[in-house]
DNA sequence: GTTGAATTTGGCAGCGCTGTCAATTCTGTT
DNA sequence: AACAGAATTGACAGCGCTGCCAAATTCAAC
């Protein structure tokens, strides 16, 4: 019943030529002519020909897998599974459509010695290249044993590219600058800001997109504006209640991420002011809470997916020898308007 | 500097003895004098060697990777993603324990032909074995395609183990008769059920579940207690206010998932009625979102990560030709007591 | 036509390991 | 001491492919 696989022998001997043409037609070798070239391939459909990827790696010394590294989220509380499920997609579709295999490698950066741990099991999968995402793209001790392995490397978001190798991010600074003129558009000219862990780069750089923003919109930056969070909801809380109980009280309140952004919808609603009526609130990350709560979030939807997937595709580019120019590839993020927003109240 | 791997024969020249004794070693075949193990071992430590995973699949016709089948969350808006971590996490760690390597791979289920490119990637990548969840391991289309492959394969929660196979699953009718003895220990007697989709098995059976419950507590079923969900948010926040109308209401809701749960609350709220005072409420999968809301929710976590590693460990077994016992293996869920449950209010 | 270069093809030696089977060494027994 | 049988070890042929290099063919220019 289940015959044999076709190997690449038999589709020589249908086609007529020896294993290595088959070899060069299958990996898109140049020299070959097009006739030859359609032959073989009609040998492989007509034998249902798949390369069998062991001897593939064997022979050329490499796996054609990548290798996806993130912040395992199981040692914390995991609200961040969408953020990983949104990494792994972008990956899995960039490797799918190239003949590679995804592997995923959650690591707790928290344990001591997972440099090591990780060092020596990417020696052992031997990939074509690591996908490294945020925040880990940041620690020493991650990177450091990803570049030990002598493997191709893509950081994401790391928030310092220094344009000597390719790393992709996403427009943190400028859409949050985006994000802040669309308020000043709705009419607000309190626009109050929540800061978050200040370890945390790209939260940071959204601050420095606050400054940006109002400047552009001739806006003064007033520093009583600025409170200053943890990235958790219980935070976000707390500084709302801040803000909120302020006598000129700010009309518009812009959270350096999500998580923060809802807790300033709970502070509002505990202090019966409501949203958009009398508050707008804006938030970053387009986490799944952030259409989940009421009023639904406008946010900043970062372009999670499309990052890993351009990532991926410059690691496959590379192995297969048309490494991508060194420097950062910015993927653009995206303003997502939903109900938390609106006009600055008549009486503001 | 990067020094050449060594390989199997550096091993086998250093210890004196054969390569083929140094492969018994590594993969702990009979047969080998403890003294030349020893011996064996002490020189694959000093050479810090790894077996090539690529000579091995080529040689020994198998790969030793297992894919991890799942609904693809991308297709529909993702609150799925914590569910999807926590069984990447479970065959994560089986497979790393292992030394097996771990493939994802969702796939759309809605999309016509899933079947066959299923069926056709599995074929190229040759696992060892295949884990498929829910629900998608419901679907004759997916596991036939997967039957297909001739690959060893377990399927978690089909709801309907018939015996013949290796399968695991949940305790989830007894679990929820569990959770509605603990409701009827606190003192509810009007005990209500809001079900969910009727093709999904797992929510299915907790329905006979809450019957068992009340029954093992002596409590009667009442139909006008139970009520039809459709798994979302907005019909548990419409099912509990007809619930909440009626002139003798329940004192405890019972929802056959956390997203019902949490529309109760929604509604409860809107209705000034206290959680957990006057209501309480339960719901089942403790997704990151009951523990989120206010107030967080009583609710029976599935051992999603238990289970895919018992089932990724079998994969693993069977491949190493200790297949286990066809039959299914129950991982018990567990009940979490949180905010939204308390005893029944004196008035009622 | 002829020549030299460019293009296209083929031959074949491994890649590092496992499976098969045969050879060797060790048991316990008579 | 001799012998069957069990336990232990080794030899060696691939697994299916790619890399390297040589051979064959085509092409361009004279």
């Amino acid at each position: 019943m289940r015959k044999r696989r076709a190997t690449i022998e038999d589709v020589a001997s249908l086609a007529g030529v020896s294993i290595k043409t088959v070899s060069r037609v299958v990996n898109r070798e140049p020299n070959v002519r097009a006739s030859t070239t359609a032959s073989v391939k009609k040998a492989i459909t007509k034998l249902d020909y798949r390369p069998n990827p062991s001897a593939r790696n064997l022979a050329s010394h490499r796996a054609r897998l990548i290798v996806l590294v993130y912040d395992d989220p199981s040692t914390y509380d995991a609200p961040s599974a969408g953020y990983i499920i949104k990494l792994q997609e972008g990956a899995l579709r960039a490797c799918r459509s190239e003949g590679f295999e995804l592997l995923i490698h959650p690591c707790s950066h928290r344990d001591s010695g997972v440099g090591a741990e990780l060092q020596e099991q990417i020696r052992q999968i031997r990939p074509s290249g690591i996908v490294v995402a945020a925040p880990l793209s940041n620690l020493p001790e991650i990177v450091d044993a990803v570049k030990a392995t002598n493997t191709p490397y893509v950081r994401l978001s790391t928030g310092t590219g220094n344009g000597k190798q390719y790393e992709v991010a996403t427009n943190d600074r400028d859409i949050s600058a985006g994000m802040t003129r669309y308020l000043a558009e709705l009419g607000h000219t309190r626009i109050a800001f929540i800061r978050g862990d200040r370890t945390h780069l790209a939260v940071g750089n959204r601050f420095w997109g606050y400054r940006d923003g109002l400047e552009q919109c001739g806006l003064p930056f007033a520093e009583e504006l600025v409170v200053e969070g943890d990235n958790s909801i219980g935070s976000g809380e707390k500084c709302a209640e801040q803000l909120l109980q302020m006598e000129n009280r700010p009309t518009a309140i812009f959270a350096a991420n999500d998580d923060m952004a809802a807790g300033v919808v709970r502070a509002a609603a505990r202090m019966r002011i409501g949203i958009p009526d009398q508050l707008s609130v804006a938030g970053c990350d387009d986490i799944s809470l952030a259409q989940m709560i009421f009023p639904a979030l406008t946010t900043i939807r970062q372009p999670l997916s499309a990052m890993a997937h351009a990532a991926s595709k410059a690691l496959i580019d590379s192995a297969r020898g048309r490494p991508h120019e060194p420097g950062l590839e910015v993927v653009p993020g995206e303003i997502i308007i939903r109900e938390s927003t609106g006009p600055v109240p008549r009486n503001a």
